[in-house]
DNA sequence: CTCATTTAGTACAGAGGTGTTCGAGTTGTA
DNA sequence: TACAACTCGAACACCTCTGTACTAAATGAG
């Protein structure tokens, strides 16, 4: 029921005076921050990073488990935000490619958040935030397969299995400095490309991987 | 499965006190049980399912960590011993797709305990007591490269990353009931081959994944 | 058989976290 | 201005877990 001009429709109650939504918002960022750091920031952190009283925070939050969804729905929400800006129409190795390099900067940067919601959040409510993000790979996957340019012999779910199990996987080794920044997205998209393409198939030569990843569709409402 | 919680046994092999030397191989059973259960077992649980006291087993692992270490060193043991007896000669595609097999089922069951190792050690410690297996994967790896049946312009860490990530992923996705388990060795080796296969290659076929899983290539101590 | 080893059980000490209550002060909003 | 919404800080209650100390009993090994 929250109908927000902004598009990003957390649950926020308008009945709320400035200042409070102020804090929500100032919580929200600490949280992710904080848990950015740590994945088991305590609440204690997480109210004094957001300059707020414990007591305040779970005013706004009744539990921790609340608190950290919120930050998880907050951080999917940024990064839906972003790949809808990335272009994914044209020949569907290289949107693949735009694709990967886009989510890869979120996988890479909000690690730690998701970890902390798996600690704390039941599995399929962290697969429930992630379904439109899901989705857009999905549908892409999907164009691929109908233009003849992915396979067809594998579960679509199990593609999207794959895309997001490189992107984090190479997120953890970067973390760990077997991997550098840059070279990452390269070696996703060469590996996937390769990985579906069908057998029988020739693997195509990985795109030049150019600048252009946003090519906003024209940003409409939202 | 060797103990159940029983209270005292009676019995003594081996020299020693055997008596302690049971209670620590009835606790590391325990150990790993409890944790594949639930990643956040405590001490008192795992001392519960030994049939010992918790001070009984803090007599023999000082602290929760260096437990929970001894459990994760256990279990990588017997994931060697089982990879030790995995065919990895002949054709490289074909041994991958048994090596597969048998680690698939390896990661797949102690996934929890892997989980738990994570929470509570370093990440190198980690890291370091998946050596052997890594080895293994990438020597594999290597001999498919020099043969010319694996692609040459990916990095090798990327390639073993690559080979863990999904059949982690693997054992996520059967845990969340969205693969099942006969599925998921046949949807590993098809990906992989293809993402190991060069660009302007052609994709070769998955093999038929026949039982013939071991065949130990060299006699060696077992 | 005898003794050192090992165990069980209980109790204690401490750390750290979560969630709540309360009263009093502040600040937005009408 | 007036009131309700909001915040603050501290204290409180409670929980779970780790790790240690001590004593009395059992059990294996020589």
């Amino acid at each position: 029921m929250a109908r927000e001009p902004d598009g990003v429709g957390a649950e926020a109650p308008r009945a709320r005076r400035a200042d409070a939504r102020r804090n929500v918002e100032a919580i929200l960022d600490a949280a992710v921050a904080c848990l950015t750091r740590d994945p088991d920031a305590s609440v204690v952190d997480i109210a004094a990073a957001a300059g707020v009283g414990r007591v305040t925070l779970y005013g706004h939050f009744k539990t921790r488990a609340e608190l950290i969804d919120a930050a998880l729905v907050r951080t999917l929400q940024g990064a839906d935000r972003i790949l809808e800006t990335t272009d994914t129409t044209g020949d569907p190795a290289e949107a693949l490619t735009r694709l990967v390099a886009s989510s890869w900067q979120i996988v890479h940067q909000f690690r730690n958040v998701l970890l902390a919601a798996h600690r704390e959040l039941p599995a399929e409510r962290i697969r429930g935030v992630h379904d439109r993000v899901v989705r857009r790979i999905q549908s892409l996957l999907e164009r691929g397969q109908r233009g003849g340019v992915f396979r067809k012999d594998l579960p679509k779910r199990w593609m999207v299995t794959t895309v997001l199990s490189l992107m984090h996987a190479a997120a953890e080794d970067v973390a760990a400095a077997r991997l550098k920044v840059d070279q990452v997205p390269g070696l996703i998209t060469a590996t996937l490309l390769a990985a579906f393409t069908a057998p029988g198939a020739v693997v195509p030569a990985p795109a030049p991987a150019h600048d252009a990843r946003s090519r906003a569709s024209s940003a409409r409402s939202a």
